[in-house]
DNA sequence: TCAATGTGTGAGTAATTGCTCAATAGAAAG
DNA sequence: CTTTCTATTGAGCAATTACTCACACATTGA
C-alpha cells in the first residue's frame, strides 16, 4: 500500500513524529496511534528524523564545552582517549583539574578485574595525580615505572611516583632501578641487561595503558631543575630542534624523536606502540602548548588529558 | 535536606551524561562505564539533564501542513510573521512547542549584530519561553518590560520574565517598576512621569519586536488567577464586551481597545503601532480561540506563534 | 510482460530504558 | 556518640525502543 507521492512528505512526517518525540515526550506508541500509523513506523520516522538531523538537540552547560573539545582532538589527532576538564582562569597549578580527571581514568582502569599492567611516568603531573587516587586493593595488577628514579649522582629523585602508587593501591611494582640519563649508549645496554632491568623493560613493553606527563624544554625545564639535564646540554638541544620530552625521550616539533644524540643515553623503556597500548599524555597550560602539539602530531601519546584552554589551542593550531 | 555543594557537581554529572547520551548518542550502560557509575545512576543523571532543562531539542522542519498554516494566516491577518507547530492532541499543557518557537524567533532577533529592541510582556507563555532560550551575549540590545511587575499589595508578581531573560542573554533590560493596573487614570498620569517609568515608555514605543503573551477573560483568566483583578470586576468587563486581554489592555471581541472602563488604569506601556514594529502574540489552546481570534483581527498583533489545532481554528472562523 | 531493484511494512525479538522498592550511607538532631 | 531522617543506590522487572527478517508493492528497463 505504499504510498509514493513525494519524498517531502516521508521527511514531514518524520519531523511530525519527531517532534511528538523529541519535545512532546510522547512514546513512539501513542505516536503511531496519532499519526494512525504502526508502532514500527513511527520508530522508524523518529529515527529518520534524527539522521536527517531535523531535530537538532543542544546542551546549554559549560561541560558542553569541554566535552565537545574532546571529541575534536579525538577527531583531530586520531586519539584513543581524550578528556578535557575545564579551565580555571585564576588558577596557575599547572596540575589542578587534570590531577583529578588523571587519576579518575587511572582508577577506571584499576578497577578492571581482569590483571592489567599500567606504566607510568615521573614529574609532577604525575606525583599530583597519585596524590588524588583512592586507597584501593588490585593485588591482580601490575604497575611500572617507565623511568629511573635514581640521579647521576646516586641519590633518589624526588618523585618517586611509583612508590607511593603502589603503596595506595596495593598492587605490584616494578621500579626502574636506573637514573633517567646514563653517561653512553654502552652503559645503557650494559645497565638494560641487568636481570630486575630487563623484567621492567619486559613489563613496559607489553603494557596496557601508559601514563606520562609532558615535559616542556628550556632554562627552566623540570629536567634541569630535577638536576637530570646540565643547562648547556639543554641548550644544544633546543638548537638541535628539541619540542619537548616524555620519559626523558626527546622529540622535535613533529613529534619525531630525536634521532642520535640524547635520546641514546636515555635509559628510560621505552614507549609502547600506539596501536597496542593507551598512551595517555597528561598536561596542560602554555608551557606545555609547544610539547603537547608536537607529541599529538607525531603520535608519541594517543590519549590526551588536558584543560580547555590547552585543547583551545591544539584545535586551533 | 542539605543543599550540598555537591549539588553543583551532580548538575555537572548531569550535563555530562546528557552530552554523551544525546549528543554522542552512547547508551546509558556504555555512559556507566565511562563515568565509573551505575547504569541506573546514568540513567537518572541524563533524565535529571532533561529535567533541568539542560538538554534543549529543537525541530527545524518545515512541517507542511503547518507552513502551510502559517502561511494561511499570514494572509489572513496580514501578519508579519506567523509560526504555526504541530499540536500534540494528548497534551494539555498550554506551552509545549510554542515556548521553543517561541524561543527560537527570539533568538533570531538576538542574534543581530545591529543592536534592537524587545520589548516582551509576561505571563505564564513568556516565562515557558525564556526558560528555552539558550545562554547568550547580547551587550547590543535592550529590552524592556511592557507590563509592570509589581502586585497592588506592593508585591513582586511570579513572572519576573523580563529578569530571567536579561539574565540570560546578557543584555542591558528596563523593568517597569509598576503595578498592571492602578487605581485611576490620574495616578497612572502620576507614575508615568517616574524618570525610570518615563524611560522604559520611551524605549517601549521604539521597540523593534514585541513578543506578548494573549490572556483570556473568565473566571479562572490569568489576570485573576495572579490577583491583578478581582472576580466581579472581571465579570462585569465580560458583559461590556471584552475578548481578551494583552499586557492588560482589554480589547473587545473585534479587538479595539475598550473605551474607558479599566483601560484606563493600566499602567503598562502601549504596544507599538503594528506598522512599525513587530508585535508577536504567542498562545495556543481552546481557551485563547476567542482572544486570539479578536487581537488579530484587530491588528492588535502582527505576528503569531501558535498550535496546528488553534491555527485551524482562526482560519475556520 | 517480466524480472530486477529499491523502498516500505509488520512481526518477532533483542537491546535499552524507566520505574519501584528495599537497603544503605551520610548528615542533622539529640 | 547515638538516633533519626532523608537522599541515594542497586536490583529486579516492566515498558519502551531498536533491529532483523521476510515479504509486498511500486518503478524501471530489457
Amino acid at each position: 500500500m505504499a504510498r509514493k507521492p513525494e519524498n517531502n512528505n516521508r521527511l514531514d512526517d518524520a519531523a511530525r513524529a519527531g517532534w511528538l518525540y523529541y519535545v512532546a515526550g510522547r512514546t513512539q506508541d501513542e505516536i503511531a496511534s496519532i499519526m494512525g500509523i504502526s508502532r514500527q513506523s513511527a520508530q522508524r520516522l523518529v529515527s529518520l528524523a534524527m539522521a536527517e538531523r531535523l531535530i537538532k538537540v543542544r546542551l546549554d552547560h559549560p561541560i558542553a564545552a569541554c566535552l565537545e573539545a574532546a571529541a575534536r582532538l579525538k577527531d583531530r589527532y586520531d586519539l584513543k582517549y581524550a578528556d578535557v576538564v575545564p579551565s580555571d582562569p585564576g588558577s596557575d597549578s599547572a596540575t589542578v583539574g587534570i590531577a583529578e580527571a588523571g587519576a579518575a581514568e587511572i582508577e577506571r582502569w584499576l578497577k578492571s578485574p581482569d590483571p592489567v599492567v599500567l606504566a607510568i611516568g615521573t614529574g609532577r603531573t604525575l606525583k599530583a595525580i597519585i596524590d588524588q587516587l583512592p586507597p584501593m586493593d588490585c593485588p591482580q595488577h601490575r604497575i611500572v615505572s617507565l623511568t629511573g628514579n635514581i640521579r647521576l649522582d646516586g641519590s633518589a629523585a624526588y618523585y618517586n611516583v611509583i612508590f607511593s602508587m603502589a603503596d595506595v593501591i596495593n598492587a605490584r611494582h616494578f621500579p626502574m632501578p636506573l637514573p633517567v640519563l646514563v653517561s653512553s649508549p654502552e652503559e645503557r645496554e650494559v645497565l638494560h641487561k641487568q636481570s630486575l632491568v630487563k623484567i621492567a623493560l619486559e613489563l613496559g613493553a607489553r603494557a596496557d595503558a601508559v601514563f606520562v606527563g609532558v615535559g616542556e624544554l628550556g632554562a627552566d625545564a623540570p629536567l634541569c631543575e630535577d638536576g637530570f639535564l646540565a643547562r648547556e646540554e639543554m641548550a644544544d638541544l633546543m638548537t638541535a630542534g628539541a619540542a619537548g620530552e616524555i620519559c626523558g625521550w626527546m622529540f622535535d616539533h613533529d613529534g619525531a624523536l630525536l634521532a642520535g644524540s640524547i635520546n641514546e643515553r636515555v635509559a628510560s623503556i621505552p614507549l609502547p606502540p600506539r596501536d597496542r597500548a593507551a598512551v595517555i599524555g597528561i598536561a596542560k597550560g602554555r608551557r606545555k602548548y609547544e610539547a603537547l602539539r608536537a607529541a599529538l602530531k607525531g603520535g608519541i601519546i594517543n590519549g590526551l588529558i588536558t584543560d580547555e584552554t590547552t585543547a583551545e589551542y591544539l584545535l586551533k593550531v
